[in-house]
DNA sequence: TTAAATTAGTATAGACTACATACTATTGCA
DNA sequence: TGCAATAGTATGTAGTCTATACTAATTTAA
């Protein structure tokens, strides 16, 4: 009987109610972070459903309203005619600069205290993506399709060279072999 | 450069998803599972704003919400002519006998990891609902005010015996001394 | 190679959250 | 007694979110 699930809620609440800001809410403020963060094999509707857990429906719609208010912008695919891509643009990157509730707090606090907190929520997290069968997301540079090459990097999966600066960037294919997981097994 | 917000707010919405349940939204979900923990003294729409982080007019909806699917029903208090006061029923309260994602999640983690990974969330909780000014809310029986008797408990600051049980109930009055608190501090 | 199934994205209706603002009613205080 | 503070509600606007139904492009398989 721990409420765990509680104070997930809480923390989140508060800290979407403390970043709401000129017309931005929580749900847009989220998806605007994670266009700003995912690589470009990563910025479809389709993604951002994924990623936060929506219908492709509510997605859509979402990023519909970044691009009235001119925070991102919308690219067909030139290969796949169905796809679409969102980008960032520099009035969108300049949202992203404040500073949030969490952050504000986090600073107050030990770095190794903010440390393991992390690491225990990415375990938990993961746990819960494994378990409801949804893929993970992550850094490009700790998958296992990551490959170092001569002059850069290289994505097996994909079997795309990869730019500088895109490793540290989220992909929607990240993978993991189960023996790199951290485990806090049962 | 961590990015703590983020995977509290994918745990929480990947659980809300997860949760949406018959015409319970996450909202009404939350507000119900705190108007069934929470003691008879912390129980208006002004309490569940404050711990939801609303405002009272947001708040006041989500409880009319309640009130039409008769998962609670109100009780004007008879001292404060102003003052409303919401009681789970006890279909409300069967709602909340379902087993939730986190729930579902933590039972195939080992009990000392979500034991730790529990403290960690109150304390940066805590230091959050500190550093902005916000009511802690808690169990009774852990509050300053919290004085036990011969037969039972009493609260020192309301000045009012409690009944069985209620020492287990969380309140919106609850303070602890400084001293008292677990500190990460910086 | 054409038809069927899948995939990507969108549109819409309905219920509701969430904000801000403005309002009523009651209570407390000076 | 009168004025400020408090508790709660109503309303307007924007937008989330689900479910359902739809178009268009692509893949698969007969």
């Amino acid at each position: 009987m721990t409420h765990t699930r509680d104070l997930v809620d809480r923390l989140f609440r508060l800290s979407a109610a403390g970043d709401w800001a000129e017309s931005l809410n929580p749900t847009q403020r989220m998806a605007l972070a994670y266009l700003a963060r995912a690589n470009r094999f990563s910025r479809c509707p389709s993604h951002v459903a994924e990623y936060m857990a929506l219908t492709r429906g509510t997605a859509s719609q979402t990023l519909k309203a970044l691009v009235r208010k001119k925070l991102i912008c919308a690219q067909r695919s030139p290969v796949d005619g169905r796809s679409i891509s969102y980008k960032v643009t520099e009035q969108g990157a300049l949202m992203m600069r404040r500073i949030t509730v969490v952050e504000q707090v986090l600073q107050t606090m030990d770095t190794d205290f903010v440390r393991t907190f992390n690491a225990q929520l990415e375990i938990v997290l993961r746990q819960a993506l494994l378990l409801y069968g949804k893929k993970p997301f992550g850094p490009c540079r700790s998958c296992q399709y990551h490959e170092k090459t001569g002059s850069g990097a290289h994505c097996g999966l994909l079997n795309e060279p990869l730019q500088a600066g895109e490793d540290q960037q989220i992909c929607q294919e990240f993978a993991q072999e189960a023996s790199d997981v951290k485990v806090a097994g049962a």
